[in-house]
DNA sequence: CGCTTGATTGATGCAAGTCAATTATGGTGG
DNA sequence: CCACCATAATTGACTTGCATCAATCAAGCG
């Protein structure tokens, strides 16, 4: 487990933000630009199985994702292991759980990544003087929320072929929404089979089993640590599920 | 299922509010209170069983519990119901999820239930004017989903006697803290065991053998509809939890 | 007093867990 | 360049937790 570091100096202005390019994310005004300028902290690079964020600690900054893939987990005495949900691009981590305290969760990167660094001290300034940039905190909360909702459904009601239908149906569509997977892809998850399966809360092998339905049905492809999407149709008929479409999101 | 009707015109002004008695919640300044009386739109009465929101529909209000208990649940298409959470005395509902689409999940009473109800459209001025409230706002979603991480950890990962004594221990703490057994009790979480079915994601059956181990060990009593929590130190190592403690938790 | 809703219990079957190997695959140091 | 290793994926055999089916019991109620 390796620790994330941050990275001094290369530090890109945030007029200046790949995510602001991209289609999905909303415009920022002049004056919300300038403010979240002088919010930004520096930023943070994270290898591969690096830890991001522990449990139980006090963070006292907040990050966004700029690029790559991470997750949210947590865990119990023994070892058992959930994973709660996937941040990608455009994210926001760190807002989950109290707003001031200890972490309730962890988080991991799954490939390279790098995040901005903001304060969680200068929340109150911005609550105080940027309402806007207030109401997207809350709208991002929001939204996270619904995903979760999304999940406890899944696990709670879907059989083992809906659960992993449904997550990779999930995982594809948020990568694409946010162009995590770059322009031309590869379209490729970057995850193993055991992080399926602490995400959909069944056994290693009976997750093998499982996915291993869904390549042989043609739906999808596994890849040495990662899957490709072959059939989204499909993918989304097993699920019992579709995405809810998006316009533009904010992003902070 | 009954639906909910406004109450005309008992109407509590919000200085008198019965929460904001209560311990454990945080009080306003003045200039506060003034604006939340504004923003007070009506009162909502439901008796048990009734649907306060449904999934897909669009929902141009907000509601703070001041009375009852109730709980958000959303359903697949072939019926099977997954309970997300339990809504208490001073929580927000219609947060959840987005903050101006339809309703991603649906909201029902178990109690008799009293709702203070709000417009969402006058959130912006929240926003723009409250940057106190504003940050509470986003506070009470930040704390709905560490509720959410913590039941997809149970479900997830949790075996059906563990799952049990978590949910049950959660509700009983929680409607402690909040108050909502009333000064001196009874102290009855007044669930079904087809509610606790649905919160768990197991079957009716099993649930109830799996009440039953715990009635059989002593740890609580199971009534015609509820329960009542015996030992409370033997439920929390069921089920591997603590309750985190708050200080004073805000609400709208 | 029959009806409905909720709780209970036993019998049986299957989905998913556990155990235990085996087979890629890629990286690394000699 | 090639043994050697670590990580990931795969597979089969066996076990078990939980689901399903099918009754029965208890309590509140018009």
């Amino acid at each position: 487990m390796t620790q994330a570091r941050p990275l001094t100096p290369p530090r890109v202005p945030c007029d200046l933000c790949p995510l602001r390019r991209r289609e999905g994310f909303r415009d920022f005004t002049g004056e919300e630009l300038s403010f979240v300028s002088s919010f930004k902290f520096g930023e943070l690079a994270a290898d591969p199985g690096a830890t991001i964020i522990s449990e139980g600690e006090r963070h006292p900054q907040l990050y966004t994702v700029l690029a790559g893939w991470g997750f949210r987990y947590k865990i119990l005495e023994d070892g058992r292991r959930q994973i709660l949900n996937y941040v990608l691009p455009g994210d926001l981590v760190g807002l989950q759980g109290n707003l001031m305290t200890e972490m309730l969760h962890s988080v991991e990167s799954l490939t390279r990544m790098t995040l901005c660094i903001f304060e969680r001290d200068r929340l109150t300034t911005l609550f105080r003087h940027h309402p806007s940039l207030a109401y997207d905190l809350t709208w991002i909360a929001s939204r996270e929320e619904s995903m979760l909702d999304e999940h406890l459904l899944s696990i709670g009601r879907r059989t083992a072929l809906e659960r992993a239908a449904y997550l990779l149906a999930f995982l594809d569509h948020r990568a694409r929404v946010t162009g995590a997977f770059g322009e031309e892809g590869p379209f490729i998850l970057p995850l193993t089979q055991q992080h399926v399966a602490d995400t959909l809360g069944l056994s290693l092998v009976h997750t093998n089993k499982t996915l291993r339905k869904l390549s042989d049905a043609g739906v999808l492809r596994w890849l040495d640590r990662g899957s490709e999407v072959l059939e989204r149709a499909r993918l989304l008929e097993i699920a019992g599920w579709q995405p809810t479409k998006e316009g533009q999101r904010p992003f902070i």
